[in-house]
DNA sequence: ATGAGATTGAGAATCAATCTCAATAAGAAG
DNA sequence: CTTCTTATTGAGATTGATTCTCAATCTCAT
């Protein structure tokens, strides 16, 4: 956590922006949430704990936040771009089942290593990622879904609009 | 394309929805798109071709076309929400520049097999990814932009008014 | 301590996306 | 072909997350 901090610190120096309470606070909420939030809940978070954070420094801040590498971008849920903390070997991407619309997370050190030699191929420097792969999930392909065979009229929406993943 | 239109068409029926002239004309100019297209892109197309479509019918038949696999959700810029047709063959993944904004497409056969396998390995069977890798690209680099060092004041204007990347 | 330039809050503004609802049209049935 | 049920449409209002504005305030290199 202080070892963050220290990061963030840094980032702002190397940008030539100041380390300001305001940033400060915001970045202690993010890296204090637990699993996904968004804009709205990092906000009331920072609100609770620390009042005098207004909601476009919230907005100001979410971006120096990835570009930090401290968080990252990752579901798109009814509208609203949800991130969550990176910590170390917390990082993971997203299995989506069509049939079902489950949402199976899967941390995985090989296809970072292959993203980041790929991309560097063509002199691309890699800050974050985001893979979402759709298909079956196991218990799904157990039932006997398969890519041409029609799920049930009334099998769970895949990508209803609750988890639209979104991989950009 | 014939057989696209008529896999829309089955699609339509088997959710007994009606096959519509106004949907057809969306569907046909989605289909005849190049590249990257958002909603409104969209619209103005069926509109010069097409005069009587209305932008919230636009907004209608989108995703309806998703869900029939005819196009697929991209890439997210300044807001918008980008797509693009599924072609056989087309596959590929992004790059986005977080200093100008441009967007470099990438395939690459080596990335698919390892989410293939990575995937496999806990029953998953996988259909199609998406992957988005947000980065500083060659030319940026070079310019100076990296995470922790600051851009050069007289850097040329991350505006590639195409994508200008924003911070969702 | 000082000044240049960055940052902030509050609220207005933006604008893609959604919703409303009366009018219309598709498709099944006869 | 006509009728009837139900889906669909257009136009415009509405929503709501995100961004912008700008004067007041703060940071930090010097």
């Amino acid at each position: 956590m202080q070892e963050r901090k220290t990061r963030f610190q840094e980032f702002l120096k190397g940008k030539g922006l100041k380390l300001t309470p305001e940033r400060f606070a915001v970045l202690g909420e993010a890296l204090a949430a637990e699993g996904h939030f968004d804009a709205d809940q990092l906000f009331e978070r920072v609100q609770r704990y620390n009042k005098k954070v207004s909601r476009a420094t919230i907005y100001r801040v979410i971006p120096l936040l990835v570009e930090a590498g401290l968080i990252t971008e990752t579901l798109r849920c009814q509208g609203r771009v949800s991130y969550e903390c990176l910590q170390e070997g917390s990082r993971h991407d997203h299995m989506v089942c069509i049939a079902c619309g489950a949402v199976i997370e899967f941390a995985e050190g090989r296809l970072e290593a292959l993203i980041r030699q790929i991309t560097a191929e063509s002199g691309f420097v890699a800050i974050e990622h985001r893979l979402g792969v759709r298909g079956y999930c196991r218990d799904c392909v157990a039932r006997g879904f398969t890519a041409t065979s029609q799920p049930p009229r009334d099998a769970a929406q895949p990508e209803s609009e609750e988890y639209a993943y979104d991989t950009e």
